[in-house]
DNA sequence: GCGGTTCTTGTGACAATGTCACAGACAGGT
DNA sequence: ACCTGTCTGTGACATTGTCACAAGAACCGC
């Protein structure tokens, strides 16, 4: 499916560029897949390609000296990203690394094609900054909560957030901790409450959300 | 200083612009002063502009619902604030806001000029992702700040960095709990502790460094 | 099955940080 | 001096983070 030149149909903020940009991307691009837990980028690791996610997930997170972890953002399919070519470009070191969380098919875009693409195209450009503007304004969320929310309500949401078709969740607590950036005893003890007032089942490795409306009762207080 | 097209010379990242270039942003470039405690964007004040700073520094803050703030990172002389244009332009509700900490001379670029530069020159490129990249990068550093390190590293590291040449800083409690995105109390009760050891004096708005020797000790530790 | 191993979860004790409610101290104006 | 607003100090308590350790559950080879 990626070595013709379908794959930019799943990218739909470049619906509109011009059929010379367009050839250009499909002459330069090179489709890629990543094994599941690939690192992508990190510490240490620096990237030559801006990336597109034709299909999967990066999940970005930023590790601490003392082995605890946070999850930044997440890429998804039709998302660029922007990490790779700008934040490693050339600034001083930190921590934060980009790992496949699923097989992910990618088109590479080699930096000198992606400059040119900057000049020539204005939808290019759009694109960029769109993405640019979402990875900021993940960070700003991802500061507010943990600078000055509740421990509770932010398990409560992403409980919601992660739970699948059937109410459940297939994560271990040492997962969700490393979701909200903290430990994974404080996550224990918050399920452990919810499961005390009746909100949920645990069981190993298995969350069972009973009382959703309780829990995003929960996630909706301020 | 700022009706010539001398200020350029302020902007090192702006020095190797083609002579077409560097007319264009002559032309169109707007000198501007904001006053101190100006409010240059936030929450419901979309900006229309990219910002260059000629001089001054701008401090970008979170603000919380329950009155809490902390400060992202500030924009100084030289540099351009990409949340201007970026982060303004389209996404969903947050509460960052860009505020003057002095006053400001600056230079607005229009939409249309800004995205005429991206197009005709690399150097202008170079210049803005390198912005974008500072900013990502400073975001990544505050997580890790406010996730993993602890309060008293976190306040004598702070003591460190705003202290003038004489040892001194002339803020408020308050104000280094804004900077830490913390609460006031917390930040009495560090500096109390730090004066209990005799590395510095307090009094009213004022902090006086007795022993910086040891309150670096406390900053380096893991 | 059985023992060994690893991963996951539970828990208690304690430390660090955040919240709340006040009181007192200080500076500036009148 | 008095009033007023700002700044600082403090105790009590709630929440969150850290540490040490134990018990269970899944997995594997035999």
């Amino acid at each position: 499916m990626l070595n013709d030149h379908t794959w930019r149909f799943s990218f739909p903020g470049l619906e509109n560029l011009s059929p010379a940009v367009s050839d250009l991307l499909n002459k330069q691009a090179v489709p890629a897949v990543l094994k599941k837990d690939a690192v992508i980028f990190g510490p240490g690791k620096p990237a030559e390609n801006l990336l597109l996610l034709g299909s999967g997930t990066v999940r970005v997170q930023q590790l601490s000296e003392s082995g605890r972890e946070i999850v930044l953002y997440r890429v998804h399919a039709g998302e660029s990203c922007v990490l790779t070519t700008a934040c490693l470009l050339a600034f001083e070191d930190y921590s934060a690394e980009g790992v496949a969380e699923t097989n992910v098919e990618a088109i590479l875009i080699p930096r000198d094609t992606f400059d040119k693409l900057m000049a020539v195209s204005i939808e290019f450009r759009a694109f960029v900054f769109e993405a640019y503007s979402k990875r900021i304004t993940d960070l700003f969320m991802v500061i507010e909560e943990i600078a000055f929310k509740r421990m509770d309500i932010r398990v409560a949401q992403k409980l919601l957030d992660f739970q699948d078709a059937h109410k459940a969740l297939h994560v271990t607590h040492q997962q969700m901790a490393l979701e909200l950036g903290t430990a994974r005893e404080v996550v224990s003890r918050q399920l452990k409450e919810f499961e005390r007032r009746g909100w949920l089942t645990l069981s190993r490795g298995l969350i069972e959300l009973r009382d959703p409306a309780a829990i995003g009762r929960l996630a909706q207080a301020s």
